[in-house]
DNA sequence: TTTTGAGTTGTTCGA
DNA sequence: GTCGAACAACTCAAA
């Protein structure tokens, strides 16, 4: 019997896969591939890419089939896979970037009359395409398209791994995960993810499992960074190891009765993640471009040593500090201090949201496309949500009620870690004579940046200047 | 077509 | 310490 291929992208799980579950229904053999591609170049995420990998392959073998690794071009991949085998179908599960979009009309150009193709729309609760106001019109704003979402109703549940599925026992050329080089990066700069970081679809079911205790209170404990009560679930996410309908299942399943403050606000978490991939679909210059054009004109900065800094966390503010530490030393960095690091370069030191964006997205374990560029544009306030531009997060406030005892600074900042509480977030307070730490002055006056800032904004927005300038 | 209400996550100042 | 108002103006989405 002739076999049919499926195609694994960022869907690396077994239970509730569409694609899978389509290609096990023919009862044809199924080759299983993954085709490490140019989207594939984040250091962390090529380290989880490895293990998730890995994963898969695993469990895959466990039922009997090899998961063959390319590279290269998937429309090439697959036609060469087509003439070794005679396969009749390809199955995949859409991604909503340019680049993936672009892989897809390629594969149906060059296969489509000699495979059949089947496409599932697999990674979000509700597929980008079908979610519009009442002109038809993409929503830029999340409200709306939130209530629009919703109320299409709950997503289908979950299902579960074919119960039968056969193999196709052709030998077939595959490269093997090593040699793909996926941990090079990693190694090279120490990132040390793996005392962290447990990946594959396993992993991200346990950690599922360990969410029930702290949804209640989700609402609350997600904006501590000093505390560990958000879900850690992005990267398992992010690679599809497990499906976001079962993240809404299980936090439904949770309290089945009535829905907590808690349960509610992380289902939202999980709509605010199709909505950045649905804005990506419609605005595909959403990674390189303002979605507000006004902001071409802005006046960034270009300090190569300002941006340097930020990126070592030695900025002189310790929540920005430990935030960007937390990153170099784990590929991950709490949501709260995301949006703090954020405001700080792209607001404090005027830097362009891109030159963050880009080092989120190399360093993150969760580099998500959509997620990262809808939400530094947010930040920066050229999004078409209504961000005002005078929302400037003040590092001290911030580090003061999120991380009231410091415990998070002392995490990451070690050389702060004898201050007590009350000064540990504007050490400079701490007079010299008593100072037995060394730690960077602060790079700049947040008050000043602040000014500055709202300055700078105003201008780009063409309205006149500051009534408080002399 | 026009109007109206609203827009994830904040900060500062003065009472 | 706590509270409410001010911070600009604009665009979006729906009535």
């Amino acid at each position: 019997m002739n076999p049919v291929i499926i195609w694994f992208r960022r869907n690396l799980r077994l239970i509730d896969n569409a694609a899978l579950i389509a290609a096990a229904e023919t009862g044809q053999p199924i080759i299983p591939v993954y085709i490490v591609d140019a989207q594939d170049c984040g250091t962390a995420s090529r380290w989880w890419l490895h293990q998730s990998l890995c994963s898969l392959q695993k469990s895959l073998s466990e039922l009997g089939g090899e998961l063959l690794i390319r590279e290269g071009r998937p429309d090439e991949v697959l036609a060469d896979i087509f003439a070794a085998t005679d396969a009749t179908d390809v199955y995949y599960s859409r991604r909503y970037e340019a680049l993936s979009r672009q892989q897809e009309s390629d594969i149906e150009a060059a296969l489509g009359e000699r495979l059949q193709i089947h496409a599932f729309d697999d990674d979000l609760l509700h597929p980008p395409n079908t979610i519009h106001t009442q002109t038809g019109t993409p929503y830029k704003i999340f409200t709306p398209f939130w209530r629009a979402a919703t109320a299409v109703g709950e997503p289908p549940s979950p299902r579960p791994t074919p119960e039968a599925m056969s193999f196709s026992s052709q030998s077939l050329a595959t490269r093997t995960i090593s040699s793909i080089g996926l941990l090079t990066a990693a190694a090279d700069r120490g990132f040390e993810l793996e005392k962290t970081w447990s990946p594959g679809e396993a992993s991200g079911l346990d950690r599922l499992d360990e969410l029930a205790p702290v949804v209640r209170r989700y609402h609350l404990g997600r904006d501590r960074p000093d505390l560990d009560e958000t879900s850690r679930l992005s990267p398992h996410l992010h690679f599809g190891e497990i499906s976001v309908r079962q993240v809404f299942a299980a936090v439904y399943g949770f309290e089945r009765e009535s829905l907590s403050d808690g349960a509610a606000a992380l289902l939202r978490q999980l709509y605010w993640r199709d909505f950045s991939s649905y804005l990506l679909f419609h605005f595909p210059d959403l990674p390189t471009k303002p979605l507000r054009p006004e902001f071409e004109r802005f006046a960034w900065s270009d300090s190569e040593t300002d941006l340097l800094a930020w990126q070592r966390g030695e900025t002189g503010y310790p929540i920005v500090d430990a935030g960007m530490r937390q990153l170099l030393a784990t590929g991950w960095m709490h949501n709260r201090v995301r949006m703090i690091v954020a405001s700080f370069l792209t607001k404090d030191l005027l830097i362009p949201w891109q030159a963050g964006a880009a080092w989120f997205l190399d360093n993150l374990v969760d580099a998500e496309l959509a997620n990262n560029s809808a939400s530094w544009q947010w930040v920066a306030g050229c999004g078409t949500d209504a961000a005002p531009f005078f929302r400037i997060f003040n590092p001290i406030r911030q580090g003061l009620k999120f991380d009231p005892q410091g415990d998070y600074v002392r995490q990451w900042v070690p050389e702060l870690q004898d201050l007590p509480g009350k000064d540990i977030h504007e050490p400079w307070n701490v007079s010299p004579a008593t100072a037995k730490f060394q730690y960077p002055a602060r790079m700049v006056d947040h008050g000043v940046a602040r000014q500055r800032a709202l300055d700078a904004y105003r201008s780009v927005k063409g309205m006149r200047t500051s009534k408080l300038a002399p």
